[in-house]
DNA sequence: TGGGGGGCTCGAATCGATTCGACCGTACAA
DNA sequence: TTGTACGGTCGAATCGATTCGAGCCCCCCA
């Protein structure tokens, strides 16, 4: 379009608001007035200005200079705590960061993705980022040297579903009492012999029947505590981890549990919706009907893609979560304190529970 | 830990880089030279630094300043036009931006999520965020005007499926030949009446049969090619459109396809794997057998969450084009020239493919 | 006609770190 | 002993924009 010779890609003699200013015979400051757009400037200036940007290719202020002078940089940081693939297979954490994305919004802020798994030796680091906050999405307490640092720097922290340590504002759901619900529900249709499909309790997501090993080393709160809430119902109950929330784990776990008809359950509650599908398939394929032949509580309240039934489950609001978090960064940097929240989830009876075959 | 009187959140006095220089006895510039590590530093003096630095609280080199004078801010945007919840539905984005992740990590840059629709009017945009480079995933034309802006700047660029505009390395895949392989393998297989399921030809994403006017309008060529593909072989191809890239969207079509047994088709290809799952979830609800009622093709190679078929489709290197893309982004910031890459596809033959039904 | 008050514009300081060239002292070689 | 080379340190310029306070000019009103 322009008759300029195309100047290589690299060597590009940048033109800054400096050139434009005196392009357009006007000050630096007159410039900067002039694009940031609110200030006091004749319309016939501001005219100037622009044309003489478009003259010379000036594409807008740097915004590594604004960020710098405005102690700002438009930017909040997610941290993840797993690689992109892993993490964007997990429906509620994609509901979560749309909620998030919603809950900036009014700050027109981007969000920065750090997937790194705390690593001191990382090149990039939440910690050596333009970050204005971050935001920590189920991570556990080994970030706690970053958050160290960025708690030095002033940068506002908000934490869902996870203790990274530190007095970091967390946006919680009612696991334990959830499940209970669920439990509870099964419970009052009659079933005695339940069992549980749970989520990872730590990183390295082993797979098998839960065992106090397992459970001692624990770094996953969700997992425990939506286990503790089916044990205040049912105690002793048989547990399954997962390696992952998928419906393929809950396959795996659903054909352990389920495999051996004298010792199967009449009910089975998993700690996600997802587990809940491939527990359903499981029972599928050993020519199980649900609910008739087996109940199945799920939790997250997803639609699962897919997925025929309607789904037994403890609907959290994984929107809100997102977005309390967001409203929560909102205001620290508005200089307000802002205090955790904790969200109650709610059953939803749908048809996947039913009372124990007699 | 620190016996400091825990400063109010919001009014923290920022310690610098010459605090700390001073509170050690050194000059600014040696204390940067300690904190980058490799400079000509002796070890008494770097330690002495880094001692001045714990005391006074300081959290290392400001990144806003550090992105301004070295140019570079360790940010990698990539541009989705979707929201979060759209775009990660999607597990082919998904791993494609896996692999971008990992193409850009000898650059140890963070992935700044850009979601918004090209509005000019959005808050923050491509051309106010402190990016090295930006990789745009299927995006349409409409983000012209910001790519424009960028180039000037001199920011790299490479796009992902998906025409920008512009003079931009593109990375692609063999859409039609890869679909035509598939149509070919149909064929050979004895199938004369095919139908196909298409992803949305634009982003108001209507459903329905394809009729001229849909097709003329279209803006996402990856459907328009795929559907070229499926042409060369079945020119008058019957073809439905899915308002996206999910199993859901794949029933509907499925059932719309499928419904009447006098027109059903003994073959369809799906332009994803995900419609492709729910094409046979439509016909199993009706009944019918894969493949020995109905030939199912796909496209992508993703494993379907759920799927218990060996699925026949064309497996497309996701992954590789992700990271192909990082690695063309950093190539250019490392000042060399990029040229995009064109991948081909292989035909998986799984089992949901045979000879039509005599 | 003089004084007051806006509306615009400008100069200069500032954000915080990096980097280049200069400088200094010491140790080693000639 | 003188010259040289080099490791270590420092000053000052620089990155590019924003912002605050001062100043200027013109208009309006008394």
């Amino acid at each position: 379009m322009s008759p300029e010779p195309a100047a290589t890609t690299g060597a590009v003699p940048r033109v800054t608001l400096a050139d434009v200013a005196a392009h357009a015979g006007v000050s630096a400051s007159t410039a900067s007035l002039a694009f940031s757009g609110s200030g006091p400037v004749s319309d016939a200036t501001k005219e100037r200005v622009l044309a003489a940007a478009d003259e010379l290719g000036y594409a807008g202020p740097d915004p590594r200079a604004r960020s710098l002078r405005r102690g700002r940089s438009g930017i909040v940081g997610v941290v993840l705590e797993e690689r992109v693939r892993a993490a964007f297979l997990d429906p509620v954490k994609i509901q979560t960061l749309d909620g998030l994305a919603e809950g900036i919004a009014s700050l027109g802020a981007g969000l920065l993705l750090f997937t790194d798994s705390g690593d001191p030796a990382a090149p990039v680091s939440l910690d050596t980022a333009p970050v204005d906050a971050v935001v920590l999405i189920g991570c556990s307490p080994k970030f706690f040297r970053q958050v160290e640092a960025l708690q030095r720097r002033g940068i506002p922290m908000v934490a869902i579903e996870g203790a990274p340590g530190g007095d970091i504002p967390e946006i919680t759901i009612d696991n334990r009492e959830a499940t209970r619900l669920g439990a509870e529900h099964l419970r009052s249709l009659g079933h005695e012999d339940v069992a549980t499909v749970t989520l990872p309790f730590e990183a390295s997501r082993a797979r098998g029947p839960l065992t106090p090993e397992i459970e001692s080393a624990a770094t996953v709160d969700t997992a425990v505590e939506r286990l503790r809430g089916a044990r205040d119902v049912y105690p002793g109950i048989r547990a399954q981890v997962a390696a992952a929330s998928s419906i393929e784990e809950g396959l795996e776990a659903g054909r352990a549990l389920l495999a051996d008809a004298a010792t199967r359950p009449t009910a089975v509650i998993a700690q996600s919706d997802l587990l809940a599908a491939g527990v359903i398939g499981a029972a599928e394929e050993l020519g199980l009907e649900v609910p008739r032949d087996l109940s199945v509580v799920g939790f997250d309240g997803i639609r699962v893609d897919g997925l025929q039934h309607d789904l037994t489950t403890l609907v959290q609001p994984s929107v809100a979560k997102g977005r309390a978090a967001g409203e929560a960064v909102v205001r620290m940097l508005s200089g307000q304190a802002a205090a955790g929240t904790d969200f109650t989830s709610e059953l939803h009876v749908g048809e996947t529970t039913a009372p124990p075959r007699a």
